[in-house]
DNA sequence: TAATTCCTGACTAAATTAGTCAGGAATTCA
DNA sequence: TGAATTCCTGACTAATTTAGTCAGGAATTA
């Protein structure tokens, strides 16, 4: 598994997202301003994560991308599986044949350090920030800030 | 915290000192031919790994690598953040500042990953693989294909 | 039709990872 | 003493990944 700034800007995304869910859509031109990521790197992203299953996107005026399920079915590991790719940190892919068609030394510690964070990591969901009333006040103040979704009913109900 | 092959190397490397840590200090040589890394990055690595006070370097003749505290108080923590520089997947570094001197809306979410991974990966010590028959027998193996340590009379024994 | 937004692919730049090279310093052992 | 062994250092290059840019097309709304 590999764990970084990449997957970062991912889960920060998709966190954006979800935080808004009940206001619609989110456009990745918010997300690039508010969160601080380049569009186009965002694009990249999001096209990863469209095929992962984890977003749909929305086209046309009001469009954007909002979760392809709900929050609370959406773990960290998914996301970061959708744009790392693997998720597996032995050398041969879980294989066994790191050495000569043998297990290498470490393999063993390998396969079971993959295991345990994979199910460490996917038993973070979206929701469990989402429904934190701590996080709730940070993002209507972000929201403010940057003056969203000010065109949007929803967003003031 | 940045989890890539650059921290799984390291910990190879550490873990072949370990399984080898009676029959005395061990050459980079021999870990670079054994575990197929490079000589010079394996020395790149040891280097950060002696700064970070894991291991103790014994030159001349006979000499090699070896922990510098039992196996059993080395984590795979210890050896990741030795060679990875940073254990911390905030953006701020932790101070909370990251979105114009406020907390960013994902920094609770790095921010509690980081604690618990940490915990996480600072549970597993070295001693663990080392003490575990099926790694012990895949280290014989492995000794012997590549004639490791036969002008050592504490490998025999 | 015009504006908005996703969507795609090709390209470039920066950073990190991996590996190379040349040589010096400490130690062992003959 | 001297030769072999091994750590140790720093500067350099190559490959890969991450990050960002650019240009344009497709779907949707109004």
């Amino acid at each position: 598994m590999r764990l970084s700034t990449k997957g970062r800007y991912a889960v920060t995304a998709m966190m954006d997202i979800a935080l808004h869910e009940r206001v619609g859509p989110v456009t990745l031109a918010d997300i690039s301003q508010c969160q601080g990521i380049s569009l186009s790197y965002l694009e990249q992203l999001f096209a990863k994560l469209r095929k992962g299953g984890l977003v749909e996107g929305v086209r046309g005026p009001g469009g954007g991308y909002r979760l392809a399920r709900s929050a609370d079915q959406i773990s960290v590991a998914d996301i970061i599986q959708s744009v790392d790719e693997k998720l597996d940190m032995t050398k041969c892919g879980g294989k066994g044949n790191c050495s000569q068609g043998e297990k290498c030394l470490t393999h063993q510690l390998w396969f079971e350090l993959s295991c345990n964070l994979y199910r460490f990591l996917s038993d973070i969901k979206l929701d469990q920030y989402v429904n934190r009333p701590d996080i709730s006040e940070l993002v209507k103040k972000q929201d403010i800030q940057y003056g969203r979704f000010i065109n949007r009913p929803q967003a003031i109900a």
